[in-house]
DNA sequence: ATGGCCGAGAAGCTCGGA
């Protein structure tokens, strides 16, 4: 099984890359965040086209996640979860759903914007309920893979400019703790279970034409539980589709499980 | 030189992103 996770910036704009990269990818899971748009504008009929189911929670403008399964998987329709349970939010981050008897969750991480802002003091909270969360669903179910953008470089080398970066928001000892303390739950992040190049990224700016000076972070992750990180065989970022015209900012993160 | 680039939605701008 092969899951993988992206962050699109809209999924109006980048539907076509969505679609052209299930075909040269054919990933068993997509799963998708900050496709701003509400769930009436959601393009299930052409993702289905293209041979993917999805379950979605969308929202105007902002945000929104989906899951995106190859035909022929099953998903459990009973079990699927939007949003952090017990967690109040107006903003659509997260979705869940059991497929072939993985638990997969699309989380788009609040990105905080500052340290000692209201909406960085937002990001801790929901991280807070996240690892509330997750710890349960973890007892519940021992295959479980917590895809997502994390807005969370967790460590220097995962940084192009670890300098100039120094305690700003995405590297801030907080957050770096609070990724931390999702790993202390048991949770393998899927990357650095492999040699992988020096200066690795997947988000790059768009401006000051950080992707062709390779000026990244390394925010978008794959943690998997440790039954499913035993059966893990390779992870990678994909920079094809960042290469492409009109590109999301993100490069999609690929998990392959031997299952 | 702390802004540069995008997308969305309301309007030729602001906000949010990371």
């Amino acid at each position: 099984m092969k899951i993988a996770t992206w962050n699109i910036n809209s999924l109006k704009v980048r539907l076509q890359h969505v679609i052209d990269w299930l075909a040269m990818s054919r990933v068993d899971v997509l799963c998708l965040q900050e496709l701003k748009l509400p769930d009436d504008k959601y393009p299930r009929a052409a993702l289905e086209a293209a041979g993917y189911r999805s379950w979605f929670s969308g929202q105007k403008t902002y945000n929104g996640v989906a899951i995106l399964v190859r035909e022929g998987l099953p998903v459990d329709e009973a079990v699927v979860i939007r949003n952090i349970p017990g967690f109040d939010d107006l903003q659509q981050r997260l979705i869940a759903a059991t497929i072939d008897g993985v638990r997969v969750v699309s989380a788009y991480f609040p990105n905080g914007q500052a340290p000692g802002t209201d909406k960085f003091a937002y990001k801790l909270s929901w991280l807070a309920a996240l690892r509330e969360w997750v710890a349960a669903e973890m007892r519940a179910h021992p295959q479980f893979a917590l895809t997502g953008d994390y807005n969370i470089a967790p460590e220097d080398r995962d940084v192009h400019d670890p300098q100039a970066w120094e305690g700003q928001n995405l590297v801030s000892p907080e957050e770096r703790d609070a990724f931390r303390s999702l790993v202390e739950l048991g949770l393998v992040d899927a990357f650095r279970c492999f040699e992988q190049p020096d200066k690795s990224f997947s988000w790059w700016d768009y401006r000051m034409l950080a992707f062709r000076r390779n000026a990244g972070l390394r925010i978008d992750h794959i943690l998997l539980s440790p039954s499913l990180a035993q059966c893990c065989s390779a992870c990678e970022i994909d920079k094809t589709p960042r290469r492409w015209d009109q590109p999301s900012d993100h490069a999609p993160v690929i998990a392959t499980l031997e299952r």
